[in-house]
DNA sequence: TCCATATTTCGAGAATACTCGAAATAACGA
DNA sequence: TCGTTATTTCGAGTATTCTCGAAATATGGA
């Protein structure tokens, strides 16, 4: 992930009712969740939600796609996946030895499938 | 990390001087920088930095600690660490089975000590 | 005490971001 | 085709953010 591309995703995600639509799409899963969907969600109405959802498209972390009327939206773990490594790639450049403890609560402690993380 | 903690550290985060200092930081490691030398590094007027320094302090993201005439910043790597760790909290809380490719990418590749990461 | 250095705070101007109502576009079914 | 639903785009108003010069604060040394 390029530096641009890390500074748009956490600019996207450095405001408040983006970083609820984008943690709501996380929830959804893989089904995802139409706009009307979060805009009921969240009861942000529906134009100031579209164009949040635009900013988080172009940031890469959420992906659009067209259903009938409806558009599905879709967290792109991808995305996220790019920016925490991004993230740590940072960490570990100048201090190998400190990143170790992130690592680990992050491997050990995270995501055990089923479990409640 | 409560969620408005993590929102202040991503805003920080999301605004190019203030991502440009914070890798600057992580790479200086414990020693940390003056905010001289990080103005001098970045090219950056005094004044403006330490505006910018001043959201990162109180993000949480960076430590700051007089020493002599010189004010010494750090990166907190305890701030990184609860920050992705919000993240990932998130990826996993609806996917666990989606969260395991992350965890393996950053336990398994990212950063064995004095590698090159 | 006085001066030089290091950094922050203040105040203002310009740029950017956020939100909203209204109107436009897209898709489906009668 | 027409009407309905779902979403986006447009334009404007307000708020916030960014940057800067100037002034203030804090520290150490002569």
């Amino acid at each position: 992930m390029e530096k641009e591309d890390a500074l748009n995703a956490l600019a996207a995600l450095g405001q408040e009712t983006r970083l609820d639509v984008f943690r709501l799409l996380v929830k959804a899963g893989k089904e995802g969740m139409t706009a009307g969907a979060i805009s009921d969600d969240l009861s942000v109405r529906p134009n100031t939600l579209s164009t949040h959802l635009g900013v988080l498209s172009r940031s890469g972390l959420v992906q659009a796609e067209r259903d009938g009327r409806s558009i599905c939206y879709r967290a792109s773990l991808e995305a996220m996946q790019g920016l925490v490594t991004y993230l740590l790639q940072d960490c570990c450049g100048g201090n190998p030895e400190l990143c170790a403890p992130i690592v680990s609560l992050v491997a050990g402690g995270g995501c055990e499938p089923g479990g409640a993380c």
